[in-house]
DNA sequence: TAATATATGTTATGTTATAACATTGTAATG
DNA sequence: CATTACAATGTTATAACATAACATATATTA
């Protein structure tokens, strides 16, 4: 699988069912949790807080502040639509909300491209650890980092 | 195993390994360093920086100031000493430094006792996982979060 | 000893995130 | 319809986490 930017089609598909899952769900998709859910996913490197505070004041022609940012984001983490990144204190859309609650993620340092990485058999073995631990699982950071192929192979 | 907090001797134990690597590899464990990696150790859960601040100053009975501590912090880390919890911001010592370079941790997010969890099936898992998305690790981070025996019974 | 490298001190500031309270919008209920 | 309640957003301020930049000190070695 290689770590490719999403396109158009993708995006559109991605905001769409975000769109759907929130009526389905009466979750209170509004125009900023929309914004900021589609300024992450049209990011195709994960986009820091800051970042999406300064788009958000452009796209609206009047400054915004840093809770509007945080309180959409919390929304959207809430309800599995996009994850933070703890190593690198940045958010980034999930292209399969609901299929898991957990994400684990490649990141490449160099060109800063991510790739969800949520198998099976990664959740077992980290699911029978906890189990080893007599350890009750809430939520699981797993975040690789390293370099793609092709920043692997220039 | 349980999460049960270290031991006198086990943190005697770790803080001697430590002077012993940065003698034998020529490292300069300096008093500030050292007494960073013990305010670490001792605190028998994660512990965050500006803690480590306010402990420093009392021990040296003068103010220090955060790029002291993030210093020491920083060498422990670059050596193998300590680990970082992205999640909560918060730093751990290691107690089996030079076995690997990765660590992976479970975090009980009641009592903060945190658990190193290892394992080389975990390890296999992950770099099998890499590999098969054609990825170079570099580091990863793995926190497992959730709740211990103890406090999931109570 | 002079030159160099390593470590620390100090000031300031950058970056990330939240508390607290006011205001607005909207839906539900009497 | 007015009232109440609730959810969301606006706004100000500040808390929490981390580093840049430069000065000083200490140790190493040529």
């Amino acid at each position: 699988m290689s770590m490719k930017s999403k396109s158009t089609s993708e995006l559109k598909a991605s905001i769409h069912r975000v769109e759907e899952i929130c009526k389905s769900n009466k979750l209170g998709l509004t125009e900023i949790r929309k914004q900021v859910f589609e300024i992450i996913v049209k990011n195709n490197i994960p986009i820091k807080a800051y970042e999406i505070l300064d788009k958000i004041s452009n796209i609206n022609n009047k400054p915004s502040h840093p809770p509007t940012v945080y309180r959409a984001i919390d929304f959207l983490i809430e309800n599995g639509f996009v994850h933070k990144l703890n190593s690198i204190n940045s958010f980034v859309g999930c292209f399969h909300p609901n299929a898991h609650k957990e994400c684990y993620f490649l990141i490449c340092k160099k060109c800063n491209i991510y790739q969800e990485c949520c198998d099976d058999s990664l959740k077992d073995r980290i699911s029978k650890t906890a189990i080893h631990n007599n350890f009750v699982i809430s939520n699981t950071t797993l975040e690789i980092e390293g370099h793609c192929l092709d920043c692997s192979q220039k």
